[in-house]
DNA sequence: AAGAATTCCTACTTTAATGGTAGTATATCA
DNA sequence: TGATATACTACCATTAAAGTAGGAATTCTT
């Protein structure tokens, strides 16, 4: 039940962009540097991002990356999606308990509510809230070891 | 984001020996027949919920494992901790946001929220729950592949 | 036209976790 | 004493996670 480094990264990627961000591109190798990450390993990262529609990439010198959508019209749900693959907790949670290769029918409705809550959770924080939040830690000085 | 055959077939055994516990020792080796599953995993398995004591077992001949207590009294939670180990989806998420190795600090709040939303669903659900509906689904004949 | 910056694409690598299997020792009942 | 169980330890195969590496293609700048 955790979040994988892709997930997370993708976060941070999303949220840099939206802060970043306000003239056109942003380089990977900036947000790389920013936040301390690997830039080839963003690269992979990025790629879900950009294959879902949520970024869109310019090539070339002075090329980078951008978001398609003002940051208050991208969900975390979206951005996790792209980057974890769906967040069910078990397969046939999706389908609502409906399963073709397996079924723990005992169970399904625990898979189920987790996956709802979770859901609604994710579905209403929008970038720009990570992003005000960003900008506000940025403001405040407040040391936060990144990893 | 997915929970392992330990949390799923943690619940099973559970399931099972709320079910089929009524005098005593249930064996390994019959709940492995009934859920068509390999009694040496589910040792493994048991040992977890062992150690948190929500199981006991019983040695020798005629031995086998029993709950603690009555089924009402055992949260889905209690035995997708025991099996699973936190259900945090990032480790930091248990302290409420409070980091000592690294610190996502915009989205800590995300998972918290993810956190708390799983709990109350799992904290709410009893092992009663999930033996009325395994009577239930046995009496109905429903067939239901089971991996 | 050249060179620098940047994404795009493919492949590889390392490490850890998952999902088991196997064998033997130990305990208990009949 | 023998059959039946758990207890303990070790091993193994497969997959996923996390990251590295190198070069091709594209575009801006000079």
């Amino acid at each position: 039940m955790k979040i994988s480094t892709k997930g997370r990264y993708g976060l941070r990627i999303m949220t840099d962009l939206a802060v970043n961000g306000a003239d056109c591109c942003v380089s990977l190798k900036d947000i790389a540097e920013r936040e301390h990450l690997s830039e080839k390993y963003l690269e992979q990262i990025i790629n879900l991002l950009s294959k879902e529609g949520l970024v869109k990439s310019v090539r070339g010198a002075k090329g980078g990356y951008h978001l398609t959508r003002p940051p208050e019209e991208i969900t975390v749900e979206s951005i996790l999606k792209a980057t974890e693959g769906s967040l069910a907790p078990v397969a046939c949670a999706e389908d609502n308990g409906k399963c073709e290769n397996y079924c723990d029918c005992v169970t399904s409705f625990i898979w189920t509510q987790i996956y709802e809550a979770t859901l609604s959770v994710v579905s209403r924080i929008t970038l720009r809230d990570l992003a005000e939040r960003s900008i506000a830690t940025e403001k405040s000085g407040l040391e936060c070891i990144k990893k």
